[in-house]
DNA sequence: GATTGACGCCGAG
DNA sequence: CTCGGCGTCAATC
């Protein structure tokens, strides 16, 4: 006799290639979180879990996992944003995903960057007028929907990549697969420069 | 309060 | 070019 935990979730895998995916929703069917991609099943989950201890799989939700897939793999296709949770009403809930504001504010602002594209980080705290360079940078670190939110666009002010939750190696993959080119973790001159 | 960041800028080597 | 040191601000302890 247990009882049904309105702040259950649920969390779909995908794999990919030789790479796992997973996304977690809520019982709405929201987005709340996005994993990023790894060999290890029961990494991908519990990056997800670790949030939400409360979940069971599901093999629902396979096409929006295929889109996240395939965005990764450097494809530009088209992302329904209306998909994620962006309410903050729900912050003492389970199922919220943002944590304040400031967040939401950073978060869609990175949503902005179109594909190929780069912003640095700067350019995003001024877009939301404010000189918290490094807030801004750590609230990008906890963007619960990366590779939607294109946070591995946003970059350093000195052309270095910056850093990425995943690790530079993969932020460098995926900025290649877009067109761009970097050396030595620096971006080289290109037609994604003229932004603006 | 004090410390910690996926940052930025400037000045010294 | 690389380093330090300081500015700045939200989140966390």
């Amino acid at each position: 006799m247990w009882q049904k935990k309105q702040n259950t979730i649920i969390i779909s895998t995908l794999k990919f290639g030789d790479l796992y995916f997973a996304v977690g929703l809520s019982k709405k069917g929201k987005i709340i979180r996005i994993s990023l991609p790894n060999t290890c099943l029961n990494d991908v989950i519990s990056e997800i879990s670790d949030h939400h201890p409360e979940y069971h799989l599901s093999d629902e939700h396979l096409e929006t996992l295929m889109k996240i897939a395939r965005i990764y793999n450097g494809e530009n296709i088209d992302f329904n944003m209306e998909l994620l949770e962006l309410d903050l009403e729900n912050k003492n809930h389970e199922t919220s995903s943002i944590n304040s504001s400031f967040e939401r504010d950073v978060i869609l602002e990175v949503a902005k960057i179109p594909y190929g594209n780069i912003k640095t980080y700067k350019e995003i705290a001024e877009s939301l007028n404010t000189k918290g360079y490094r807030a801004v940078g750590t609230a990008i670190g906890k963007n619960p929907f990366p590779i939607v939110v294109p946070c591995h666009r946003v970059i350093r002010s000195d052309r270095n990549v910056g850093g990425f939750r995943g690790g530079t190696e993969m932020k460098v993959n995926m900025l290649n697969k877009e067109g761009l080119n970097i050396e030595k973790f620096k971006i080289k001159f290109d037609k994604s420069i003229q932004k603006k």
